[in-house]
DNA sequence: AAGCGAACCTGGCTGC
DNA sequence: TGCAGCCAGGTTCGCT
């Protein structure tokens, strides 16, 4: 499910369930994910209070009472979802064979204000880890991390100076979490559609040669930062499972103008180009031939 | 050094 | 109906 839009909405979502809230009970059902759960996971968070709940690209991170940050990526597959008592959880959401647990229930969260918070990940490229605060910054999975899409930092001039020289194809500088971080394949896709760059053009063609931001390159930072905010407020995008902890769909899908619509009219008026798909660094990329030439850039 | 493919893991869909 | 093959919203590793 997750790139930002879909992880901000989660974050929106277990936001009520969780700040303020202790953590009464914590299972976690396997060793491992991605990565191993740390040292003594359920213990550290039992009897902890959630400060605040926040994201940064597509992480979440929980601020607790002891000073350490539970930190959670959602991988390909992963899922929060939110139910109240014992109440039964929404129709057609994850499976439920035993005992109300699915197979891919990994870690349930029980609070002290009444809720459950259960994680599922059928494919487990997600993870969960413990931080102390002060360390989160030179954490290995933030040292190093690109600007935020959805702060002040992105503009013209800063994806100038980031893809200068750079000869790396468009679609794999935007989707390399070093440089900008919160970007995945759909909101690339729909980002380099809007603003007519071709996916293959080469990176560095959004600065001149001293190194100041083309029109494209400022285009490209206003329409980045259209996209994510649309579909933050769409509630991210549903593809094959539920994006919101309440059980209910995305519909930023619906939106789509090149994403998944191979073989489609390209929906650009009097446009008569088709959706074309090619494949980078191994991922499908959806792009229109005509809308988005080389030169343009 | 950058850039690409493979790997991680499971499930869903397509086509024979 | 069954099964093989391909594809999937992310990230990391290792080989050119």
């Amino acid at each position: 499910m997750p790139e930002l839009p879909e992880v901000e909405t989660v974050r929106r979502g277990l936001e009520p369930a969780m700040v303020g809230a202790r953590f009464t009970k914590v299972a976690q059902r396997r060793p491992d994910l991605r990565f191993p759960f740390p040292e003594r996971f359920a213990q550290r968070l039992e009897g902890q209070e959630v400060q605040s709940l926040s994201r940064r690209a597509k992480y979440l991170l929980a601020d607790l009472s002891s000073g350490e940050v539970l930190v959670m990526h959602l991988g390909m597959s992963g899922r929060f979802l939110v139910t109240q008592g014992g109440k039964t959880r929404a129709p057609g959401e994850f499976h439920y064979e035993h005992g109300g647990l699915g197979a891919h229930d990994h870690v349930v969260f029980e609070l002290s204000n009444g809720a459950t918070v259960t994680y599922n990940d059928a494919r487990r490229f997600g993870f969960m880890d413990l931080i102390p605060r002060s360390g989160i910054e030179t954490s290995k999975h933030f040292a190093g991390m690109g600007i935020e899409p959805l702060g002040n930092e992105l503009s013209g001039e800063t994806i100038a100076r980031l893809f200068q020289d750079k000869r790396t194809p468009l679609k794999a500088a935007l989707l390399d979490q070093r440089l900008i971080a919160g970007l995945g394949n759909i909101y690339v896709c729909e980002a380099l559609f809007r603003t007519g760059l071709h996916p293959e053009a080469p990176a560095g063609s959004l600065a001149t040669k001293t190194g100041k931001p083309t029109e494209k390159a400022h285009r490209l930072a206003d329409i980045i930062r259209d996209v994510l905010a649309e579909a933050v407020e769409a509630g991210g995008s549903t593809l094959r499972d539920h994006a919101q902890v309440d059980g209910s769909l995305g519909y930023f899908q619906h939106s789509f103008k090149v994403y998944d619509r191979e073989g489609e009219a390209c929906v650009t008026p009097q446009c008569t180009g088709t959706v074309t798909r090619l494949v980078q660094s191994g991922r499908s990329t959806f792009y229109c031939p005509v809308c988005q030439k080389r030169s343009r850039a």
